[in-house]
DNA sequence: TCTTTGACGCTGA
DNA sequence: ATCAGCGCCAAAG
């Protein structure tokens, strides 16, 4: 059958992100073997939010930056959330975020 | 069925 | 180092 499960994938990395830690959307697509398709990663996050356990505030673009916060309820949502998590945010952007920065594998 | 969109990333100037 | 433009690929209308 062989159906797109693309956003499918997405879903279950997004979900393995653990407290604290932040990813970005290239990382998730070369994850799935498409990294040209960083966006569609995005697209699919856009989906997530019919579905439940999905910490899309913890994607960020390459640059660490909060590209997607405009996307959520409230706009400063998103930065509150990783803040609560002990990641800063600054200018929409997160600090230290290499160090923050969480790379999806096989476990 | 074809067109437009899109939460990005990279290369070139 | 900074700015701008193009490319990718899948999904929804």
């Amino acid at each position: 059958m062989k159906t797109t499960n693309f956003y499918e994938k997405v879903y279950q990395i997004v979900r393995r992100i653990p407290y604290g830690k932040v990813t970005t959307y290239g990382l998730i697509a070369a994850h799935l073997g498409v990294k040209s398709s960083s966006r569609m990663v995005g697209y699919a996050m856009n989906s997530s939010h019919s579905l439940p356990n999905i910490p899309a505030h913890r994607v960020v673009n390459r640059n660490g930056m909060l590209t997607g916060k405009f996307h959520f309820p409230t706009p400063t949502l998103m930065e509150e959330l990783l803040q609560n998590e002990g990641i800063r945010v600054k200018n929409d952007m997160i600090i230290n975020f290499k160090n923050y920065l969480w790379i999806p594998e096989n476990d």
